[in-house]
DNA sequence: CATTACAGTGAACATATGTGCACTAACAAG
DNA sequence: CTTGTTAGTGCACATATGTTCACTGTAATG
């Protein structure tokens, strides 16, 4: 086998071998094969219990040439983080386009979080995966990024009646409650058994009272 | 180096050498010595990159002895998963002898929550970060545990004022809901980095918000 | 005291892993 | 057309891993 085998991973990609691509493109491609193939790998391991050879093998490639890409499997994680977290950015994106009363807020977020986790599930079993189970550069990334992202919640929640008022920590506590509470929901959406999707209606539902039952307190509130 | 070094994880151990002790005695410290070892190494790596020969090199044992008490490495993980889960009943057992009203409920189980936390980082942190990031036996039988715990807690909540009419369903997503946040406060506690104590502080204080908060939302609650 | 059970050792092996190196075919640039 | 780049191959090697096997000293048993 000589380095013809060059265009393996890229063809059975594809699917049609001989349309021209870039030289670029092509190893954009490959690139993609690996973090597919470690995304394939991660439904039933976790990130820490992958070896290189064992994703370039999945991916089609030669051991050697992960170098090309990666420095070592620590690049790869974050490269997963990256991608993973475009999938939900994506998501709250639609989600924030919902307009103003609560109770469609949450009926709509909820719909739209089940929605775009159905669609990714890889990506959305990785973060939360990882988010705790993961150590170094690759929890640390996701740290990183859902921080962000609870700030931005936190912005967004104070526009709503009733939270105007509240003091930016009240807000931020808040919103990691949610943030948590929904990657919790998550987590039971991917958790690998159970395509069914009467479960994935008593899991929508689940996420809908809990969200109900958070914003219900707002209206009791006053900071301690 | 011979068979006498039998008693050398007993002694580095217990500190004193020639105590006499019983012969399943000596094989719990052994077993008691590898749990330990695995724990150390669990601070900054996760469990599926830990390695038979590690966790033994660790315990100061030679890799073979471990089949002495273990099958296999799953095997550690449940046993790991039994042992972390005797802290967090203890835990449970004190906080639930704190009497009625939701306020000083919500206070002294935040407080015992703490204490019992910085006592035993490392079995909170291997339930936290394994409950998500395990894969196979060991992320099964946390989820068992986690879950009757639950309904254990959904039992405890139905006895409070405004909660005794809610259906089974509802007391179960609302515990659900608390131990999640709960999970979420843990991790925060055992992230490795900042042993700072201000820190500490914040992050109970978050706690109690965020229980606060969810409490508060049962005072306006009708089942949709 | 004689015998058995067994928790521990140490050597050995097949296998898997990360990584360095020389090479090559195809694209890109002149 | 020539020349240089480079994404990929294939080989090689040192190291780490899981597991087997025969063994040994000591506690337990009679």
């Amino acid at each position: 086998m000589d380095a013809r085998t060059l265009t393996a991973v890229t063809t059975r990609q594809t699917g049609q071998s001989d349309e021209p691509v870039s030289r670029q493109e092509r190893k954009q491609r490959t690139r993609q094969a690996i973090l597919d193939a470690a995304l394939r790998l991660l439904r039933d391991r976790a990130f820490a219990g992958l070896s290189l050879r064992e994703v370039t093998k999945e991916a089609g490639i030669v051991p050697t040439a992960f170098y090309r890409h990666f420095d070592a499997m620590d690049d790869l994680g974050i490269a997963l983080v990256e991608r993973a977290m475009r999938s939900l950015r994506t998501m709250i994106r639609e989600a924030r386009q919902n307009p103003a009363t609560y109770d469609d807020a949450i009926r709509s977020s909820v719909h739209t979080l089940h929605t775009h986790v159905r669609a990714n599930e890889a990506h959305f079993r990785f973060l939360t995966r990882e988010r705790y189970g993961g150590t170094g550069p690759v929890q640390a990334a996701i740290a990183t990024e859902l921080r962000l992202f609870a700030s931005e919640l936190a912005i967004d929640l104070g526009r709503f009646d009733g939270l105007a008022k509240w003091s930016a920590e009240d807000l931020r506590m808040m919103a990691d409650l949610i943030v948590t509470a929904m990657l919790g929901i998550v987590m039971e959406l991917v958790d690998v058994r159970s395509p069914d999707p009467e479960a994935d209606k008593e899991i929508a539902a689940k996420a809908r009272k809990q969200l109900r039952l958070i914003v219900l307190g707002v209206a009791g509130w006053r900071s301690a």
